[in-house]
DNA sequence: CGTCTATGTTGACACACATCGAACCAAGCG
DNA sequence: CGCTTGGTTCGATGTGTGTCAACATAGACG
């Protein structure tokens, strides 16, 4: 049972800095593969990309569950990939009263930006 | 009147547009999400973005298989990821040879990057 | 307190996937 | 032609993942 649970705190300068060069600077290394490989496996299912999206691209840049869980598959499916994106620290949550707000942690696109960034830019 | 070039700033589904638009711009509609996300999926495994960076870093834009095949897996599984990331149109290969070389699809970096791109930047 | 709405959690299940060894093609070379 | 090296395909296997129904929790409200 490999099932050893060691998530290491994602500290919030950490996880700004140092995720990684470039993909065509130079090869990646295993370690920074399996960090940048996260949050390109988080966004790799249509059913969180678009929960993704529509908290990305809501006004405020955060919505409501209640707001963004019309995207075919049932409560409880919306709620899990929530979790998977919370988990991947793409998302941030926040209960007020009855609802729960997700929001978009900011660095994460300034992090994917520079992982697809090419050298010659324009 | 033949080289009029249309630049596709307002009509996201024209032109350039190879997928779809900034994750922030608007809530992705259930077939942009299945296109996004396949890349996305491609690339959330550590092997194939190590392989994905070991090719789009190699000078001249392609690399043998024999150059990166050391990621610590068996040949056959590189070959495996190798194939998933050409179905995923990232990569196209040909056969020179003895060798077959691996190159980026140049259009797939800027998909992504405008995938990613804040409406305002950095 | 009881109840209703909004989310999260659990358990179960089917399917997809990563990985390997072995067998198989392709090109060069004696 | 047989041999060697480079690469892909195949079959099997264990693990991961998306999904849902059922249950649990947290506030709001009467």
């Amino acid at each position: 049972m490999s099932n050893v649970q060691v998530l290491p705190l994602l500290e919030p300068e950490a996880a700004v800095a140092p995720c990684c060069p470039p993909l065509t600077e130079r090869p990646f290394s295993a370690e920074e593969a399996e960090v940048a490989a996260r949050m390109f496996k988080a966004l790799g299912d249509p059913v969180r990309l678009r929960l993704f999206s529509a908290v990305a691209s809501h006004e405020g840049g955060e919505a409501c569950v209640c707001d963004i869980s019309d995207v075919g598959v049932s409560q409880p499916t919306v709620s899990h990939h929530l979790k998977k994106l919370k988990d991947a620290g793409l998302l941030t949550s926040e209960r007020r009263g009855t609802w729960v707000y997700y929001r978009v942690e900011p660095s994460v696109l300034a992090a994917m930006g520079q992982l697809l960034s090419t050298a010659a830019g324009p």
